[in-house]
DNA sequence: CTTGACCTTACCCTAAGGGGAAAGGCTAAA
DNA sequence: TTTAGCCTTTCCCCTTAGGGTAAGGTCAAG
């Protein structure tokens, strides 16, 4: 049984993470010792890594939360699982592509500014159109 | 002199955003009109279509800020311009990096998943661990 | 005169926590 | 025994960039 320190240390989230997740459900409330502190048996510090994976494998609560339960449940589907990464695969992609032309302009006009002490300058110009 | 709903036609931004960037003192108040109505000189309307190009190319209000008051002051420096600019794109080209490196670990992984009705699934396994 | 479209302020909501206050708990050293 | 120095708790405000909605005033057309 882990204190929450040593439940973040162990999981690599944050003490307010932790409680966060607890707040909105995502875990089960921990046990609370006669001081009331929380303490973390096993089950709850898998489900930590497991939101952990997930938050660094770029899935948001939401999504880490229907993940956590297709893990939970040992009748899930493959299927399930593959169509919510399918679906951050789109989102990944559209996002990165998005951005990559946006990159793409800045960086074009930024080679047309000379970045000189003058105030003459197209990305100025650019945006003021 | 336009009304709120129709800068906001004029610019492109909503009307929530042209209220919220004189809340926070992005462009200056607007003249009212008897009925308190706010409206819009062509210097604000300028301002507005800025700020929108600005935030359309990828910068936050706190960089629209800056550029805008580049904008607005002729003994500006070509190379302050550029030095925002070379940040943003420095950020975007951080970040771009970064949800490539997540996509491609993303698809590498679900590419193993059968995606059946079997539980069996690699993309939970590698979330577990 | 009424109706519908427009305007105003004010408040709460989003995601995912971070920061910090105020209060209480635990252990080791003086 | 007391103090110091961490640990924990709850509570509340803060972040981005507005969106949604309510309650109430205004304007123009039929």
């Amino acid at each position: 049984m882990l204190s929450i320190s040593q439940a973040a240390k162990e999981t690599g989230l944050s003490i307010k993470s932790i409680r966060h997740y607890e707040t909105i459900g995502l875990i089960a409330a921990p046990p609370r010792g006669d001081n009331d502190y929380r303490y973390y048996p096993q089950a709850l510090l898998k489900q930590l890594h497991f939101i952990k994976s997930a938050r660094d494998a770029g899935f948001n609560l939401k999504e880490s939360r229907a993940l956590l339960q297709l893990c939970e449940n040992e009748k899930r589907s493959s299927a399930d699982v593959k169509a919510i990464a399918e679906q951050k695969i789109a989102e990944l992609q559209a996002r990165i592509e998005q951005q990559q032309a946006l990159l793409n302009k800045l960086k074009k006009v930024t080679r047309q500014c000379h970045g000189d002490d003058t105030p003459d300058c197209p990305i100025i110009d650019a945006l003021a159109n």
